[in-house]
DNA sequence: CTCCTATTGATACTCAAACTATCGATAGTT
DNA sequence: AACTATCGATAGTTTGAGTATCAATAGGAG
């Protein structure tokens, strides 16, 4: 198919098919002469793809281009890719403090995880922790590991969930992905469904009144 | 204090705490005078809050102010707080499908959940689902029941650390928002890592061999 | 065979977000 | 009296993510 029959049923319009053959996203069709190349079925599964991790998982282009070289390197492992798609996710600068990383450390050791030291995720829950505390919260034990006992159950599910889909690596690779940046943002829906329902049935008319004010 | 000072006790450069002003995010401070201005504690606190949310919770400069308006509007009962923080997280711009909605609502019923039908929380799960399935992904039932039930988990320690530090209405205000922003970043962070140190604990040496190639 | 439309890669332009820098006026400090 | 910091206003910068324009040209309608 030409670039326009693309952009039709990948919903992206040509220029930015464009763009992303340029930045490295999506491979170049074959060229079948000075002004014509042919795209394929594997060109609108890619570009779907590519919505997704950009769209609703909030990933820039770069980390996107990053993850999705991952993939096609048949080179890279699968828990590589796991990795490398961890740490393509929106990250941190500042580096956390001590205590919170001890803090992250001893919900671990609670839980019996270990990884890597350069985890993404311990950085990434401890510049959470900092933050908490410097916006005056503390007392955080509680939370931190009562979080942590209902992510030991995500992650089953999670690696059950790859596991399931078996399929080829580049298949499982593609899961792995989609399956961090996607579900990270299932996971907020679903929380913010249960944190509004759990909200109006503890305090039903009761502690929180007021009902005057739209929110907006 | 002034601005100066501020700045060195925020981190945050005098310029971009003007701009901040400017844009309604921070109270201006008291003049004393035609080029002299007082800022105080409270201010500090404010600039810990919105970088917080900024740096860390991803949240643009328009949907901080949003949120920050809320915990400052004293007419706006807890429980709003909560809908208009919800709705200040990065959305999505497509309305998801019929299909995903269903599923999502199916999901609410198996849980028991109840919320008013405007909750964010049910397109974003619902675009979230949309992305998996054209990105080839199926059978989502099981997983989406399993993520749930470990939301149940969460939402119930995320309403009982408000609930426990209880205080004035703006301090559980303040913490809502910063639970909602911060939190999902911490349950991003110990899902990485809950994630690596299962693979590792289910396929060690076996599944995925190959440990010669560096994830860059 | 000839005009028309679609296509190609390259380059340049646009747009928004989030700062950052400059400026003239001025006021307290040495 | 000179110096330095501050004020608000306005203008400029940087980055990311596309869009738009362009000359060259090839394949199809008539």
């Amino acid at each position: 198919m030409r670039i326009s029959e693309l952009s039709e049923r990948s919903g992206v319009s040509p220029a930015s098919i464009k763009y992303y053959i340029r930045e490295g996203l999506l491979p170049g069709g074959e060229r079948t002469g000075y002004n014509s190349t042919e795209y394929d079925e594997s060109h609108v599964g890619r570009l779907r793809l590519i919505r997704a991790l950009i769209d609703t998982g909030g990933l820039t282009v770069a980390a996107a281009r990053k993850v999705i070289g991952a993939i096609d390197d048949p080179g890279i492992s699968l828990d590589h890719v796991l990795g490398i798609a961890q740490q393509a996710m929106p990250e941190s600068a500042e580096p956390p403090s001590d205590i919170a990383l001890d803090r992250v450390r001893a919900v671990m050791r609670e839980r019996g995880w270990s990884t890597v030291a350069e985890n993404p995720g311990i950085t990434l829950a401890a510049t959470a922790l900092d933050d908490f505390a410097a916006t005056g919260r503390t007392d955080l034990t509680a939370l931190l590991s009562r979080y942590a006992a209902a992510i030991d159950l995500i992650a089953e599910a999670d690696l059950d969930f790859v596991a399931a889909r078996g399929g080829d690596r580049d298949q499982a690779a593609e899961t792995v992905v989609v399956g961090i940046a996607l579900g990270d943002v299932l996971l907020a829906g679903l929380r913010r469904i249960a944190q509004e329902s759990l909200t109006h049935r503890r305090y039903r008319g009761g502690v929180v009144p007021s009902d005057r004010k739209e929110p907006s």
